[in-house]
DNA sequence: TTGTATGCGTTATCAC
DNA sequence: GTGATAACGCATACAA
């Protein structure tokens, strides 16, 4: 009852080791009937090749790290979770995901866990690099992968989604309909920021100040974050942000869905209705979005995972890639609750 | 710049090996200063234990198998896997997430990788298992922990919710609100199916038996199953099942929030108004049910997620649980969506 | 195509 | 409390 090693297996099929070994991977050169002699024999004793000892045997571990950032049962990560293991199952790698959710456990994570050779490859996702983390990654002897990073500083390959653009577009639409004064909504950025979505409220600021159409803009921020909190707990203070606003803006446009949500819903409950009174637009075209019918801009994370994936899997085969860094455009989704500007004063 | 071994931290140390490995596993005697100059010396060469090497040596490989049903991006998954983590990790335990969506895959899975010593435990969520596949994990070497499983047959723990509590906790609601006719909205029940959620409907039929008040039902099934497309796109042809059933029913009780949701908006769009001319109530409490105040069943796969995980690690360290196999209470949440039975014929 | 021999980096069992 | 040393189960030159 015991497991077998590969020498039952060898013993059985009697052959040696080596040819178990080779058989059963499907590498170099074994005849097909000493393969299927193998294969029965390992059938019959129940047997697998061990990962721990192929690992020390081969240095690969057949493993790769996906950090992210924010608890894994967001939609953004496990959905970029869910892509990566797309591609990195069939090839035979085990994924093992793991999350900080601040400045102080990323710090800790990379002095504890990647100095050794304990995986392949490390995909991260969404974070802000100091240059002193992008120094350590360069050190890490392993293919350090980009995913929805602002720069591509530190990493040997990286996917992201052009934040700018979709900024653009919604400043765009917004003006297009006769917007002039728009506000952006995100939560508390914290001193010691790790997440990338907080570049947003940049390219909005730039995406008006781009277009030099006279727009006014504020940029409103919620006191308490939203990883402390949940979403909606955040709506009625940024409500009354958005209500209380000297700027008085019809037009919003919110760091992330699952914000929106939350804050149209409260913004309603005060009597405004979207569109008639006040357009809102969202960023990620999560599944929410489609719900409650929020105009929005579409990123697609099960592809970010793909790709990161795929590029993991070059790297790690030693190929060189193409191209290295790319970026994922963004569409503009319209739905319900964008329409053409009120008229008042 | 190659990485350093053991022996080089003992070398730099000027101890042996073994004292090095027992120094950094703060594990059996070692001295004060003998540990810290260890430790200073694994700093100063920047090392680690190898995970490989010492699971080999060790025979405990330090990885837990999460085994969900369905992709990793839904929200009852990916909380098991956050809840899991939160748990497994401080222990020093890695989690290797995988799924399968149908009995195929299902065998697969089981007949490919746990023959052998790849994990110290696997936690699997919300299959319905044959006793053959009972046998087999029986026989794999590890602790099987059920979540959310039908049955405790086959597995050395448990933690489920009772969904028969739930179903009758709708039912039992709807009924004090004057409900005669209800109906029961599920998608397509595969033949060789995996998912446990398909017990629910079951439960609610046994929920109105047992209530012995006369009430009326019937059971809705889609064509297709949720799996293969969007959940909204079942929502037409759920509506109409619905609306050109002859039972006219006014409670409608639906297997997930997931399905609840859009089934609801479809019917809105067909003019009927809740909870004026229905009742609805969902089942999981999912964020999205808050979004559109769903009258709903609530239960909490965090939870589920750790204590899973606790009983993983008891088990994995020998221990034994006085309570294998628990079942946590789920609750009913009221919302909009649920009011007084219209006065109709 | 197949077999032999060595090493991968730890842990654990002994001694001391 | 600490140091040798033999496993652990496999991959891979190198031979044959």
């Amino acid at each position: 009852m015991e497991r077998a090693t590969i020498s039952d297996v060898a013993q059985l099929a009697g052959v040696s080791q080596a040819t178990v070994s080779r058989a059963l991977r499907g590498v170099a050169k074994v005849s097909p009937e000493t393969r299927l002699r193998v294969e029965q024999a390992a059938n019959n004793l129940n047997f697998t090749l061990s990962k721990s000892a192929s690992a020390l045997a081969s240095g690969k571990t057949m493993r790769v790290l996906l950090l992210v950032s924010g608890t894994l049962d967001r939609w953004f990560n496990s959905s970029v979770l869910q892509g990566a293991y797309d591609v990195l199952s069939p090839e035979g790698y085990d994924i093992i995901p793991s999350f900080v959710t601040n400045r102080a456990q990323l710090d800790h994570y990379f002095a504890e866990l990647p100095k050794n050779r304990n995986a392949d490859a490390i995909i991260v996702s969404s974070f802000t690099f100091t240059t002193e983390l992008h120094d350590r990654m360069a050190a890490m002897g392993m293919p350090v992968i980009g995913l929805d990073s602002p720069s591509t500083d530190g990493f040997d390959a990286s996917i992201a989604i052009s934040n700018a653009d979709g900024l653009k577009q919604s400043v765009h639409l917004l003006h297009s309909l006769g917007h002039r004064r728009l506000a952006f909504i995100r939560d508390y950025v914290p001193q010691d920021m790790v997440y990338s979505t907080t570049t947003r409220a940049d390219c909005f600021a730039s995406a008006i100040d781009a277009l030099d159409a006279g727009l006014e803009y504020t940029i409103l921020t919620a006191h308490t974050h939203v990883n402390t909190v949940e979403p909606e707990e955040l709506a009625p203070e940024l409500a009354s942000l958005v209500l209380s606003s000297p700027l008085r803006p019809t037009g919003l446009v919110v760091e992330t869905d699952e914000l929106a949500v939350p804050l149209m819903k409260e913004l309603r409950h005060q009597h405004m209705r979207f569109p008639e009174d006040m357009s809102i637009v969202g960023f990620d075209d999560a599944p929410i979005s489609r719900v409650v019918d929020l105009t929005t801009i579409h990123q697609n994370p099960i592809e970010l995972g793909h790709s990161a994936a795929r590029k993991a899997l070059s790297l790690m085969r030693g190929e060189t890639l193409e191209r290295s860094h790319e970026v994922q455009p963004t569409t503009l989704v319209l739905r319900d609750t964008t329409g053409r500007a009120p008229n008042v004063a």
